[in-house]
DNA sequence: TTAATAAGAGATTTTTTTGTCTTTTATTGT
DNA sequence: ACAATAAAAGACAAAAAAATCTCTTATTAA
């Protein structure tokens, strides 16, 4: 489904919404050490949401990544897609050049069903409150 | 979700499935052409099946792939683990180490419920009963 | 104003996946 | 027997993904 790069930077973000805030920024050490992920690899990942203003950060002491206000209302969609294309939640299972109801392959039903559901959680849930329910249920990064 | 040679394992194993039998073999020229998938890729994939006994071969002049009525009772999630290893359908969406509900990630619930129907339709439907859907419904392979 | 810090950017390497080619082995019809 | 056929097997090449390293730039605190 996901990319290892796209998987290292859902997980990253969320590490950031529940650890970081304007007043409290963390390095890619930090990240990388806390999540297990490789930390060059991580750093370009956060590089590349940085640069779409999915995540927030500042360079020299005291510097590192952290969610503004405005990055907490985005979705994990927008993370997805920064990373992965456009094109993962509306490509055939078996890699057929269309997926449509209209044209099934053998496994759309459910393709369908799995993929839009994951969608529709993914895009219809702030990152900011993803984070709350995070903390509240202790679930795993 | 699946590699590229498993999306084109369940493709060959269901053309397969409607275009031949024991008496009417095909050969991987024809199903790469018809697939419009890389010939020789698809050639190694189909030996992968064969030595798993999910698919029959003969070899020499009108020799070819097919499948016994034994093969057809087999599932795709056979032909998907065959290809992918064992972990394609209880592994974690974002990679953590273990998936479970006990101590799940973030998108556990979302990810696991709709994996499960997929899963579902792969684990119980058989081969041959697949096909014969396929034909009726003149779905696309 | 300078040394230390941390992200940004670029280049490079390693590993994995995908795809191709060649040789061998088995089978069949003549 | 033999030429033709087609899969099996092995070696190889190309491309993509993952991971690493180095150098540059911005910032801060002493
Ligand atoms: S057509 Fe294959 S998943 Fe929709
Ligand atoms: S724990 Fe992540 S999908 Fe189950």
């Amino acid at each position: 489904m996901f990319s290892q790069a796209c998987k290292y930077a859902i997980r990253a973000v969320l590490y950031l919404a529940v650890h970081a805030s304007e007043g409290k920024k963390v390095g890619v050490k930090d990240i990388a050490a806390a999540l297990d992920v490789p930390k060059y690899f991580l750093a370009k990942i956060l590089q590349q949401l940085s640069r779409n203003n999915l995540i927030s950060s500042t360079k020299g002491p005291s510097g590192g990544f952290f969610l503004s206000e405005k990055n907490r209302e985005a979705t994990l969609k927008d993370v997805v897609e920064c990373i992965d294309g456009p094109d993962v939640f509306n490509s055939c299972i078996l890699g057929l050049p269309i997926c449509s109801s209209e044209n099934p392959c053998p496994l759309h039903v459910q393709a369908f069903a799995y993929r839009e559901g994951l969608h529709y959680q993914l895009k219809h849930q702030a990152i900011g409150d993803l984070a709350k329910r995070i903390e509240r249920e202790e679930q795993k990064i």
